[in-house]
DNA sequence: TAGATTGTTAATCGATTAACAATC
DNA sequence: TAGATTGTTAATCGATTAACAATC
């Protein structure tokens, strides 16, 4: 059983990256970028970049470099962007409002399309006029709405009982907000965003920074 | 002049995880943690986790392990949370709402002092109990009240001009929720949260696991 | 002391960069 | 054709893992 050869992670991590570039060129009106170019843009080296695309096929074309427009579409379809994925949200508080509100997904085909929350408060208030349910209708929903992402905006002490409860309701990845390394099974995908752990990388390069001046100073 | 060995963000990036598991360690009441056991419960190597604190000193003890408390505290002052930075919030729609609201913070030291809009709609509004400022009054305030950090909770297009402004106003560090890079002078940090990056490698994940099963199911 | 486990050196692996032949 | 620039192989660099002597 012959394997295709696996992408590594961080060049998957790159390609978002190259899509706003490529927006950007093609927002310019220009036709057709070097991997020289794009490198100057972007502040990273034409190897890489050359590296990076070939993994997924030739895009360029010798002597002349990457078609804007045909890369650009390339890469969006590499990233599964052609498609439609419906999400919810679990956890209607402020930060899952805000994603709930963020229409920039819409255009890359991420569709809201529910919101829960076991707070009964809330239940009933819209957010983008969508109307949050109660956490007992979400299971009926992923399976009536084929649902394939699920965001968690929730505290980390549910979090881990809440994903496993949606991965059994047949959802295929999580966006996971709360603080918690989910354990899901084998083929469920899983994107963590620990915001607290940015802010933290944030504050020791601050902190560094501040060290070594101090250090310089004194010599 | 000699330098201090640099270390590589890999390492930073893992530090913010280490310390989460040692807090659940302590809340456990468990004393001491070998780097085998940590490995186990953090499903890294060991080898690595001696390696990652070893870039800091020694901090174990051989045939005994790591102090749970005292790792704890050591990695918390690594990351400089045993000082308090004071933080702005640039954009009150409904991120920066939900990142002013985000208790969290405040426990590792990181002070909610000021949140502003350009929309004077928003001007008063309160955000955890702090009222919402027009953007002409933030030079003022950064220089009145010592702000180390401002996250920038607005679109692409303002972005740029306005971490500009807050550089030259001298803010240190930037938390950057701006879906572009953003050009600043060395010495001033940052540190960027690209969400819609994160939702397409999301996107990216579940289609590749699809492709495979395709392929697997066609044999 | 004997056993456990670190700190650290050496080996391996993977990712990035450089170089250049292929080719448009 | 000559010039430009890719695709790709080879060289380098850095990060991870393995191994083990040091030491509590």
């Amino acid at each position: 059983m012959m394997e295709e050869k696996e992408i590594s992670q961080a060049v998957i991590g790159r390609l978002p990256r190259y899509l706003r570039y490529l927006g950007d060129l093609k927002d310019e009106g220009m036709e057709r970028v070097s991997s020289q170019e794009l490198s100057e843009r972007m502040k990273v080296t034409a190897s890489q970049i050359r590296q990076d695309l070939n993994n997924f096929g030739g895009f360029g074309q010798q002597g002349y470099g990457y078609n804007v427009e045909y890369l650009y579409r390339e890469i969006s379809r590499i990233l599964g962007l052609d498609r439609t994925h419906r999400f919810i949200i679990i956890g209607a508080g402020n930060l899952g409002q805000a994603l709930g509100g963020y229409l920039n997904f819409e255009r890359r085909g991420f569709l809201f399309s529910g919101i829960f929350d076991k707070n009964p408060e809330l239940t009933g208030k819209e957010v983008r006029g969508i109307r949050v349910q109660p956490m007992e209708e979400m299971e009926q929903f992923i399976r009536d709405n084929d649902v394939d992402i699920a965001v968690l905006a929730i505290p980390k002490a549910s979090a881990v009982e809440v994903a496993e409860h949606l991965v059994q309701n047949g959802i295929k990845a999580i966006w996971n907000f709360a603080h918690v390394d989910l354990n899901v099974p084998e083929g469920i995908q899983v994107e963590n965003v620990h915001l607290s752990d940015s802010l933290m990388k944030l504050s020791y390069n601050i902190n560094r920074y501040l060290q070594e001046n101090r250090k310089s100073a004194e010599l």
